[in-house]
DNA sequence: CACCAGGCAAGTA
DNA sequence: TACTTGCATGGT
């Protein structure tokens, strides 16, 4: 199952497809750890409606995050939904930041990967996909993050089994692919972009990038 | 109208 | 451990 040649083939099939799609939008690396939070589970439309919230109100900075009171934070964040959620987690999120790395983003990033990942991992609202997004798109650090069209995509194409978690998929390309941050980069963005283009819940195939792809053997 | 989006935590059995 | 549910706005 999985190895080098079907995840390269997948790929250069959607790279091919889409090109280089310019990932994390946003204008600083504070700002994708910002998105990260509220991206999750909530179409990047409305995050943007809530980030001009933020830059308009002067708030798209560490500091200023980390004294605004958190039910004036909340209406700022309405447009990006679950809003009282995400103003807590982003204040998490913050707070975090400045404890441990002193709201410094080089200092943060400097940080041995597996290190970082352990302690985002116990900020309250900072789940595997959202600390990969930050240690990939913020820090620039090769790691896969796995998310739901990941799973999706190589479940339809018998690349990985039924029960195959977001764990096991992100061990699978950090097994088998390079670690090059500028491919898992592309890469997730890649299956992001075909999730939404192709394979939603009612899939259209017709002209999917991946609809000659065919790994029978792969199955089981 | 129903469905879903670049998840996660808390509750239940 | 393995499911289920709440969180919520906005586009198709």
């Amino acid at each position: 199952m999985g190895c080098r040649e079907d995840l390269l083939k997948i790929y250069g099939l959607l790279n091919e497809y889409f090109g280089d799609l310019h990932w994390w939008p946003a204008d600083s690396p504070f700002e994708v750890m910002v998105g990260a939070i509220l991206t999750q589970n909530t179409a990047w439309t409305n995050v943007e409606k809530a980030i001009s919230g933020l830059r308009e109100s002067n708030l798209l900075s560490p500091a200023a995050l980390l004294k605004t009171d958190e039910k004036i934070l909340a209406e700022i964040l309405r447009p990006s939904g679950y809003y009282h959620i995400k103003a807590k987690r982003l204040k998490s999120l913050v707070r975090f930041y400045f404890d441990e790395y002193s709201g410094n983003i080089d200092t943060m990033c400097n940080e041995d990967s597996t290190v970082l990942r352990e302690k985002l991992l116990k900020v309250e609202g900072v789940g595997p996909e959202t600390a990969d997004s930050i240690i990939l798109y913020a820090c620039r650090k090769p790691v896969f993050i796995s998310d739901s069209y990941t799973q999706r995509i190589l479940l339809r194409h018998r690349i990985i089994p039924e029960d195959a978690d977001g764990a096991t998929i992100r061990t699978l390309f950090m097994t088998h692919l390079p670690h090059d941050a500028s491919l898992f980069n592309q890469f997730h963005a890649l299956l992001v972009q075909t999730g939404k283009s192709f394979c939603r819940k009612t899939p259209k195939c017709d002209f999917c990038p991946l609809r000659f792809l065919m790994m029978p053997d792969a199955a089981k």
